[in-house]
DNA sequence: CGACTGTATTGACAATCTTCGATATAATCT
DNA sequence: AGATTATATCGAAGATTGTCAATACAGTCG
């Protein structure tokens, strides 16, 4: 909390904090965990998450999208993303998609959310 | 990890899964979720929360503008979703309005998000 | 082979989000 | 009062996202 000019004596056209204060976190580094938290932020994407987390390894599409409030192919695509951002992985058996959790992806994902954010509250 | 059926003996149309075991996250409890994760979900709103966890109660919008790669009502833009959010708060003084977060409102979001990630991965 | 089943993809539409110029509001200074 | 500064809001344009019917694909069964 040094570098700061008092709010008292403050005139137009300045500026309170230094430049070094504020610029801590670069645009590409702020894109890169905005994506992290965006891939969590749809609830057909948190319940496909949390039910897989609770079937290690053995649900199917099928299974998913009997329990969601969305179509077969909406299952599909939010699979598709959870799948390109590395957060589960799937193993074709016989005419069935068997969906899981990539945990160690999970899991970096948690590291770099909670160093973000412990920080701040 | 009961009440399951072997995926050898399955057999068209049956389902893997109990239903019980699918269901464990009501969508409404999914959507409140979905937006704690959203609100983070934007690369300039993750830098602002960045410089006001470093500027602790002293940071005006000019100089946020001029730390980030967006105009001034943009700025405004996503100071007021993180305003509704709760995530902050400002103070006027003058010309100026000075914002700064509100920890304990941070801090629920990141035990909520903690809650939810920790047993996935 | 042909019929059927589970899953993925395509394409289109609607809804939402992001951005910024223009403008409004409010406080300060001369 | 008029000029200036900081911030907020409005409104429109463009980009992105979510959804699903239709269709394609792949494996199974008779």
């Amino acid at each position: 909390m040094t570098n700061r000019i008092d709010i008292q004596e403050r005139t137009l056209g300045t500026r309170c904090c230094g430049d070094t204060l504020l610029t801590h976190m670069t645009p590409a580094a702020a894109q890169e965990l905005s994506d992290d938290f965006l891939i969590f932020g749809h609830p057909v994407r948190l319940q496909i998450l949390d039910m897989l987390g609770r079937n290690g390894g053995q649900v199917c599409v099928c299974d998913l999208e009997a329990a969601l409030p969305v179509k077969q192919p909406t299952v599909s695509h939010h699979l598709r993303l959870l799948r390109e951002a590395g957060l589960i992985d799937c193993e074709r058996k016989g005419l069935w998609a068997y969906y899981f959790i990539n945990h160690a992806a999970v899991a970096r994902r948690r590291a770099a959310i909670r160093a973000y954010m412990e920080p701040l509250g």
